[in-house]
DNA sequence: TATAAAACCTATAAAAAAAGTAGGGTAAGT
DNA sequence: ACTTACCCTACTTTTTTTATAGGTTTTATA
């Protein structure tokens, strides 16, 4: 299951996306509209303006909005950003690899073998589906 | 991801799997094999037990031993089983079903809509690799 | 240029979930 | 009878997630 920090940014650039102009939108409208944490969100926007999806605008009248199409944001990069892998297994890993400390022979290990092929199978899913998917709905 | 539990299910199933016969194995056999705590396996053979996955022998030479054919397990089930839900929000959720609370109404939910889709791609994914795949490779 | 508004940043605390531990009960084989 | 090993419940520890706190910096505007 995602996390409550990837549900709230899912909502958060939905929120920014339903917008017909990207003009900077306040932080405590989207709490609020949503019922979350203000400094919570803080936090989230933060991430999500780092990894080049949001910019912002300091000052009065600042806010954030989105930088990027919708249709050029996958679940797959909101999930990596906020939850971390999509893999199931940390050795099926392609950006968060580390070996399992169970495991012997990753060579010979059926589970390592069938979580790549999972991990694949899940990746096209979330890389197949963005933020306009989400906004068209 | 998986977690711990998940994958020490997978490699007691794996385990049990590779037997030529199947003659009950004990918990220490495996907890020993894959340097995981004996109590806490115990725990997971049991679930995997009640879940009929599992059979199980009391008393001296007792252990536990596979009573399904592998391909009749598949990682969904085991997942299910142990991590709970396969979908990534409890509203797409078809065994742990919820309701979001920071959503207002889900039958005009992009993120619901979307999320449904995901869980049925995964599911397609989960349901078609079993036990079977994991000792063939 | 002072003031207020809003993002930015770091650290810490609280809560929840996962992982592991303990200890005894029960059934079955020898 | 005795031992082995599953069965069951409760508890503790650790880790992760969620949330809070408090200050700094930037910008608009009066």
């Amino acid at each position: 299951m995602l996390s409550k920090k990837t549900k709230y940014a899912l909502h958060a650039l939905t929120h920014l996306g339903q917008k017909e102009e990207r003009t900077p939108v306040q932080i405590q409208e989207i709490s609020e509209a949503y019922g979350i944490s203000h400094k919570f969100l803080e936090n989230i926007l933060l991430e999500l303006k780092k990894a080049g999806i949001l910019g912002s605008k300091k000052g009065k009248g600042g806010g954030y909005y989105l930088i990027k199409e919708p249709k050029d944001i996958p679940l797959s990069k909101i999930i990596r950003l906020l939850d971390g892998p999509i893999a199931l297994v940390p050795c099926a890993s392609l950006n968060y690899y580390e070996t399992c400390v169970e495991c012997k022979d990753e060579a010979t290990c059926g589970i390592h073998k069938v979580m790549i092929k999972v991990r694949d199978e899940m990746l096209k899913t979330l890389d197949n589906k963005n933020l306009e998917d989400i906004l068209k709905e």
